[in-house]
DNA sequence: AGAATGTATCAACTTTTATTGCTGCGTCAA
DNA sequence: TTGACGCAGCAATAAAAGTTGATACATTCT
């Protein structure tokens, strides 16, 4: 079995690719609000219908982000796995010390 | 003062776009396990020096790596806080649940 | 001093990303 | 059914990122 420390370092590239721009990262603000339609987003991050799209894309091509048709709109959302992902790897990534008490998130405080 | 939502996503992009290269991760990859110079990284990853030296670069300019010369050799290294500031990002970008769990962290597991 | 080594940087080039305007398609309303 | 709307995707272009080979520089060795 893979091990905790061979991360698959393309699959994590993909991931922080998507993450290594700002209108995307403003994208994933608006949407930590909830779904959003790409009129809302257009509004709200003052980019043009086809910019959005193109972003939207990318994030949707790693996982971040799911879409859902509905008449005329498309809504957009967050997959919250794929932000655990990247949770993931950044505590993966920590040397060490970090890395031990961050690992134990989810049982020590729940 | 800024809030803790208000993320500066300028910074978050370029943290993000040092990690979403294979070669740079690997980098990191090699660099957990202590200092490296350059010649060592260049067996270990295959890549030919002015490539490494252009990666490192991109990993120093965000603050992600440092380095220091002794002699002849250069020596990186990482640096704990920009992987630390890494793993923040992606806590505060979690949505609502997990975020709050991972949020505790250095406080209730030390 | 002269040769060799480790590394940074530059120039030229290739590849990838991003932006813009346009077109097309599905949906809704009149 | 015609027209407006919301959105995806294409083509053209611009801009940025990555690769490669060459050069330069400081350090070490002889």
């Amino acid at each position: 079995m893979a091990s905790s420390t061979a991360v698959d370092l393309s699959r994590a590239a993909q991931l922080f690719h998507a993450l290594s721009d700002e209108t995307r990262l403003g994208i994933l603000e608006k949407l930590r609000g909830g779904e959003q339609c790409v009129c809302d987003l257009q509004d709200d991050l003052a980019a043009a219908q086809s910019r959005l799209s193109f972003h939207l894309r990318v994030l949707k091509d790693a996982g971040v982000v799911s879409d859902r048709k509905e008449g005329r709109w498309s809504y957009y959302s967050i997959v919250p796995e794929a932000l655990a992902e990247v949770h993931d790897l950044a505590v993966a990534m920590q040397p060490s010390k970090l890395r031990i008490l961050a690992r134990s998130n989810g049982r020590c405080c729940g």
